[in-house]
DNA sequence: AACTATTGATAATG
DNA sequence: TCATTATCAATAGTT
């Protein structure tokens, strides 16, 4: 059963939604019936449930309604070449607006918790149930923001991650490579040891253990460094 | 305040249908716009009164409304080349027909008095009242019929007696002329009398006064006879 | 879907 | 048309 008034804003949960339409749908319905039968007017309801279902009330034929609407309509456009019916209808328009336009600002006023005299007890619970359901919206929507940042952050991160240690892969291949080299330069250095190619004996440093050692790892460390950026 | 539920009859008393259309009205618009809000419908309401003026609400726009049955609407007619879709159309129209015809039938063996078990007090002073109305509403009829021939007749009436006057009016004239052409003839008379014109003394009823006068005579009772027969 | 406590709508009245 | 009020009707929340 029901405690307190219902307030008129969309229901957030869809079933009591649904619920809640195919009630207040078939009231309505019955009410333009009955207003049609006890007055003796031609009425005509149209409704589209949120998940696009028609549903639909005629009291003589629906065509026949929207023909007679049309009708009128262009009349009243017709009219409206009547300057003095114009003006009429514009000034309605603009009295119209400007008692809209003054209840947004009243609204938007109470809203920003500003001219808050006059207002019951009950009104300014409203007020707060909007402003925090507003709250809570913002909120639901921010988290979801940055829920989605994380994840495409860590998605990156993995990639990254792959491509490091693919990367690492083909440096310790180098690395292989450039001990396999190593080994050979060896060879070579020891053969000229034994068998000098000419006369000049100065020493070299190019192929000496130490000097390619320092290299390799100079090497590796350059592309940790490339992917650490990355990351 | 109400004694009561109210019967969904057309309500006869013209004023009391106004102010009842305009309350019922004002609460299905306002129910209409509840249902858009609270359930994120589109809504779309065109009520005529039985004095044809126009109230109308529709949550997004009346055009869109429309537009968006009026599409689905040929959709469904486009549905109806689906033989199977189109055999369960209308099986379903013929239910409901059967239906109706169910409920007319019931209804006017109910008026006409019989098949009366079944129903209450309440049910049986309904009956009573529709067809009291009824009966007031043909007697009504049936003197305004007899009313109005009545005032044709009278109107009919008043101009034979008008043209009745213009005629005795005429003959009275004629009677005039009749005597005075009278007067020439015995003074016509008198000169043969002191002077003959020939020696052929017979007597003539021709030109006599008697004949003359009742030879008028005649004539307006001719008259007078065809304008009672008129009348 | 069925049930009620409650609010909401409205017929009668002034 | 507007306000009031006694009643009935609609329906929100619950089972």
């Amino acid at each position: 059963m029901r405690r307190g008034k219902v307030e008129i804003r969309m229901i957030e949960n869809s079933s009591s939604r649904q619920v809640t339409f195919s009630k207040r749908k078939n009231g309505l319905l019955k009410k333009a019936k009955e207003l049609a039968i006890l007055c003796d007017a031609e009425v005509g309801l149209i409704i589209f449930s949120s998940t696009s279902k028609l549903h639909h009330f005629a009291s003589t034929s629906m065509k026949s309604v929207i023909e007679r609407y049309n009708k009128l309509k262009e009349e009243h456009h017709h009219q409206l070449l009547n300057p003095s019916s114009e003006l009429k209808f514009w000034k309605k328009e603009v009295s119209s607006l400007r008692q809209q336009l003054q209840y947004w600002q009243d609204y938007h006023r109470q809203l920003m918790g500003e001219e808050l005299s006059g207002l019951s007890v009950k009104d300014l619970q409203s007020l707060e149930n909007q402003l925090e359901t507003s709250l809570k919206n913002i909120r639901m929507r921010k988290d979801q923001i940055l829920t989605n940042e994380i994840q495409e952050l860590n998605r990156k991160g993995h990639l990254i991650h792959q491509e490091n240690i693919e990367l690492h892969r083909k440096a310790d291949l180098i690395c292989q490579e450039n001990v396999e080299r190593q080994r050979k330069v060896h060879q070579i250095s020891a053969m000229n040891h034994f068998f000098p190619p000419d006369n000049t004996k100065q020493p070299t440093n190019i192929g000496s253990q130490e000097a390619n050692e320092g290299m390799l790892i100079s090497s590796c460390s350059y592309r940790n460094l490339v992917l650490t950026n990355c990351g």
